[in-house]
DNA sequence: GCAAATGGTTGACTTAGTCAACTATTTGAA
DNA sequence: TTCAAATAGTTGACTAAGTCAACCATTTGC
């Protein structure tokens, strides 16, 4: 166990870089993506991804000062609002990925297409089997 | 590509929150593991990980008031001071390692010893891919 | 019908990290 | 051999990311 412990701690080290250059912090961009996938309310973010609901608040204020989102009256809940992406919000979506996959691309641009192939691979199995852990935790 | 951004963005998330229940961040951790390996002086550890120098000589202010490393004039070079772990330190990296350990065992509980020999697995090929990598790019 | 739960906001704060300027020492080329 | 540039580390001032607690409005469920 202590062998991975030290090669997920390089490795969250590793891949953490990647986000520096954006003008947004992994957070951000994990909301913009979870945005993208259909509009939700703010506390159905946090069911996804694990944030303070004070600071995801500030971050949806500034997202919706910026224009990337739109909030509106959500129907059956007065309290809650339902927020989708902009066209901006989009676009800046879709930058922000293909700055990462730049970032990426420089990582790994010294790795053959099959060892690529190899890296995708495993990353997938590891997101696989820790997505099975944690659907069967919520049984 | 962008399937491989999603993973590992997931996987960050999913990785760092690990050490959210310790006294030390991440890069802290880090910094005490390199230290372990035998003394060096901060721009060795600079080598090592990605780490503003003078957020490091903070951090290592830090440690050294807490008593968790000593520094020793370098006979070599006066600029420089050799550090070490001093037995706190090394039991503070154990206590870590063991939480680090409790967390992760927390997140694998529900997977079977063979899934996590797999996860293991591709763990350390992901690390064995990219240290190629960041090896042949220093040539 | 009302107490507790939920969705969200705000103020005040902490932690992690960055940037630039600086001192002291060492290195390397003229 | 000397002196300009490079290296090791420190400090002050700052920003970014995230947390904590108190709060208001609305909804849920006994």
């Amino acid at each position: 166990m202590r062998t991975f412990n030290r090669y997920y701690t390089n490795l969250i080290g590793l891949l953490d870089r990647g986000y520096l250059e954006s003008q947004h912090s992994l957070t951000e961009a994990r909301i913009l993506f979870e945005l993208s996938l259909g509009k939700i309310n703010a506390s159905e973010i946090m069911d996804r991804i694990r944030i303070d609901k004070s600071y995801l608040s500030r971050v949806l204020k500034k997202f919706e000062k910026d224009k990337l989102i739109i909030k509106s009256k959500s129907g059956k809940d007065a309290r809650a609002s339902q927020i989708g992406l902009t066209e901006k919000g989009k676009v800046e979506l879709k930058a922000l990925n293909t700055l990462a996959d730049k970032q990426l691309e420089e990582l790994l641009k010294d790795l053959s297409a099959t060892e690529i192939k190899q890296l995708v691979l495993n990353m997938k199995s590891i997101m696989d089997i820790l997505d099975q852990k944690s659907a069967s935790r919520n049984r």
